[in-house]
DNA sequence: TGTACATCAGTGAACGCGCGTTCACTGATGTAC
DNA sequence: TGTACATCAGTGAACGCGCGTTCACTGATGTAC
């Protein structure tokens, strides 16, 4: 993923001064939260992995809540920037661009848990801190341009809402990463996370006549 | 600060013994998971709420963990006992049962948030605890039975697998209450929770061929 | 009905713990001349 | 190039805190005779 810039980069210590002390914190803290949930992680222990003493974090953020809303908005950030590349403006035909997007959304949730769990499970005021709410509004707005993109194919009179289509898969793409692609919670549904997502919306954009019966 | 002991049925208090210290535990939990989250909920508060001391509870519940893990039961045993009253065996016709299902998961989440939370956001393992998972299986069973009734309408050749369809429908409105009906998650959606599953399951079941094209 | 006694469901004090955060400090680094 | 000094990014000790849980205890309740 990041370039090692010696070997653990994360822990890379050279004497006194780390080098790179706010980085490995936000590094250390996204594995925590990944492991042990939004509540599960904590200054002195991000602290730890860095190879620094508890006060050192201090001097690269306020407060816990705010190392944890700079997760955040580097996850909004990091994703809005993957649904725009998967969307790609749509291409090659508005409709398989959207499936891509679909992908591209259980793909981060899999592969940055840290940063998923951070934006929508810690709790994070995203619309008191302008820099959280910004980013969050740009991937937001992939999303809706998306819908908005597909149901322009729609005849005028049976065209939804985009914001409502767009809230629509999230919905479903948020219960499917919340209750599938968890560590083993409960149910080892018989069909995989992306499997479940796939078939749930192609199902759905056929019910908006977006997709042709047969097939 | 606390209210008089004589009054609140879950504080209710007649000198050294509480009598129904159990129950209002339980009550107390509910009520700090709720407003504070899987993790902002703790004995000694829950203790503190029915008028007792932080020992007390352990003459009723193993472990903290041990709480949280009844609550859940409670919720499932509650959840289940919700959808089969709104499935009513497929009446007046399957479709518009199946609705009230939809409606049903939504207004548990909205009124019972104690409950949802400590079932699908606290951690707690279900697979361990026999009656707990029985409870949720018996949940997910009534889901899983609508699904398959109104499978059952399809001619077979386009019948999807019924477990998958109860899984889509569950990752919808699962969502839609993570996202959309918790306080102030973000956007305050111009559409209303409520609104917003209806209209999805609508088209998603439309997408199956359950619904004619037209209303 | 009264009494002895077992059991139940509380108490209060204590334990060990780890946390978030502050503070005065100090070693390392960068800059002006 | 060398030196003085300001600034930066750490340290270590300490604070106050609240938690989960245990333990010996005790007041209240229920039961046998």
């Amino acid at each position: 993923m990041d370039g090692p810039p010696e070997e653990d980069p994360a822990r890379a210590r050279r004497g006194y001064h780390h080098g790179n002390l706010r980085e490995a914190l936000v590094q250390a803290a996204l594995g925590l939260i990944a492991v042990r949930g939004p509540h599960g992680f904590t200054m002195a222990e991000a602290a730890r992995e860095a190879g620094v003493s508890a006060a050192a974090p201090y001097r690269h953020f306020r407060s816990r809540e705010d190392l944890i809303a700079e997760l955040a908005r580097r996850g909004f950030e990091l994703f809005a920037d993957l649904l725009e590349m998967a969307w790609d403006g749509g291409r090659p035909t508005p409709l398989s661009a959207f499936e891509n997007v679909g992908r591209a959304y259980l793909a981060f949730a899999r592969k940055e848990p840290g940063h998923y769990v951070a934006m929508f499970e810690s709790g994070v005021p995203v619309s008191e801190d302008p820099a959280l709410r910004a980013a969050s509004d740009r991937a937001m707005g992939v999303m809706r341009a998306a819908a908005e993109a597909l149901a322009a194919r729609l005849p005028p009179e049976r065209r939804p809402p985009p914001q409502m289509m767009s809230y629509h898969v999230w919905a479903m793409s948020h219960g499917v990463v919340e209750l599938f692609a968890r560590r083993s919670s409960g149910q080892a549904a018989s069909i995989s996370p992306e499997d479940l997502l796939e078939t749930g919306t192609m199902i759905y954009l056929r019910g908006l006549g977006l997709i042709p019966e047969d097939r």
